[in-house]
DNA sequence: CATGAATGAGTTTTCATTCAT
DNA sequence: AATGAATGAAAACTCATTCAT
């Protein structure tokens, strides 16, 4: 019961968070949702930053199982590249709530800084793979870091689209296209 | 002196929401850094709220313009894609506090609602502009609204990367290798 | 009027400090004393420790003054120092909440600590008091700043026996046995 | 064990009670630092001020053994009042903790109130031995229970001086020099 | 027009105490 | 017995907004 009221308030969080953002969102909110106690959030998180701090590094996690798990058992940059835009993509469908809460904490410091993101970034892995393709030719020679900025940008304006309702292109297609561009922006 | 004083309360707020975000910015704070008084901000500002939708509709014009301009006496396609994409960063730079509030402001509905922006949005240019090319055969087929997202974003976290010292790469290759990329990935 | 609010608020906290102790009074309690918002204090002071601080200030300067004063236009030390004893009985009497509030306050460092109590200290004049003496054979050798512990010490006990009812002994017999007696231990 | 812990419960109240005050110290602290359980600190005292009030109760005692065996075995007034003040030093000393509480609480008299300090309070027996130095010549005619007031503020003061750094004096010397003091004060 | 004191509702946070296990 | 999660009331503090001057 106890882990199960810790996981309450961390889902509740996420809920309130992405709708309502973080600073819109008061501890009795969370409380109520979570059917607590607000005392009680104090017991499991030193503060409310905390609490969006652990629940950062929650959401981040999943994120990054999920994209070392689909480039994994893959060799060949461009299918790991392909992989990996679907796997954005496929996060952003079945965890809607982490994927947006990682794009609103990404604009505030103080709740990220010293996070240990110890491991090596989705980011970084995504760029290793993008010059081990430039090297082998697949891809043409640019800046791999930026080429990672062009399709994460691509994706998450995409998700943004669509979540905002600008779009009305069904998600399956939108993931194709998507793919589709993104190989014919950096293949030779 | 009054619009004087306005455009100094406005100014700051602007300083003050890229920075700390805008409820973390108090009243107060915008008071002292506009050197008048709090109950003042109310002789020009309804709100808070409605302060910060003043302040978004004037940066939003200001890239209306921006944007416009850099389209106006073209007509090919391809070089009004070129324009549009060299204008968002050119914007990005010299407008650099404008352009973080709009992003800033990107995910607040409540701000932004109701707000007539009577005209076209540039991205509704931009997306007919794209038709044009694709009608044209000189961009492949697509769809338009996507292909906005695509570019958008990746200028967009391209500034991002930018900003947070991610890329250490001159702005001017960015912007180059940028519009290159866009270009490479629409075109037929 | 604002003026008097300010002070409205120092005098009530004042009272309810000496009463409850400063932990025991709460900014609410505070508020209702002086007749104003929780909220407006804030405005006054930045929080309730800094309440405290002001507080202890001007209070200490009080005390600062009379003392000062009593001291002024006296040469001889063993009048000096008889006028010290009284002065601060008097004090204790006339200012008792102030002479309370000092007591009270004399156990926190954090609320002291960095007050610039530039000009020299009560205490410090006190001593120098005592050496003249000491130099000039009226009173006997001894330590000074132990000697003004011993008079201090006597007095403030005094004060508080009769504070707590300990003893009944009419307040006016107590100053002139307590003069005395300072008198006996440090003459020669 | 169980008495172990409630010594230990008590043993770190007395530090952090000392240190922080009463108000400034939470009962999680307390168990922490007594390496328990907070709820189990309610099993050894009633409450928080229970417990505040038991502390007081053994270092009262403490302070009482020490004082009654320092006059214990004489009958010389003089003699018995230099061993009072050596006694209340030396307790200062070797009982620092339990000798700072005791001050600490003395401006508490919820957790003294009803306190049955049944057997006669030191500072009665104080008075008695002076009512009986007075009477026989040795001391000048004054109020006892005043002069009780003078010794032990000047031992008190002596305490607060040397612990706050106010004099470098080395210890042994303010308790000689406060020994004749104090008796030059009261004798004939 | 301008000022900044005042308001009051809301926020985060703390903590003594209880309770289920 | 012991634990520490849970509670709930109250604390300190913030701040958008109003208002008297």
């Amino acid at each position: 019961m106890s882990q199960t009221k810790k996981q309450a308030i961390l889902d509740t969080a996420l809920d309130l968070f992405v709708e309502n953002g973080i600073d819109g969102t008061s501890i009795r909110e969370i409380a109520e949702g979570a059917n607590t106690a607000e005392g009680n959030i104090y017991r499991h998180f030193k503060s409310k930053k905390d609490l969006a701090r652990q629940l950062f590094l929650e959401c981040a996690n999943k994120f990054r199982s999920a994209f070392e798990d689909a480039i994994a058992h893959l060799d060949d940059p461009e299918k790991q590249v392909e992989a990996i835009v679907r796997a954005i993509f496929d996060f952003s469908i079945q965890r809607k709530r982490e994927f947006a809460y990682i794009l609103v904490v990404n604009h505030r410091e103080e709740i990220i800084n010293k996070n240990i993101l110890s491991k090596p970034l989705p980011k970084d892995l995504f760029a290793n793979i993008l010059e081990d393709g430039i090297e082998s030719g697949v891809f043409r020679p640019m800046d791999s870091t930026i080429a990672v900025a062009w399709i994460v940008g691509m994706v998450q304006r995409s998700f943004t689209f669509i979540q905002q309702g600008i779009t009305t292109l069904p998600h399956d297609d939108v993931v194709e296209q998507t793919v589709d561009a993104a190989l014919q922006m950096i293949k030779t």
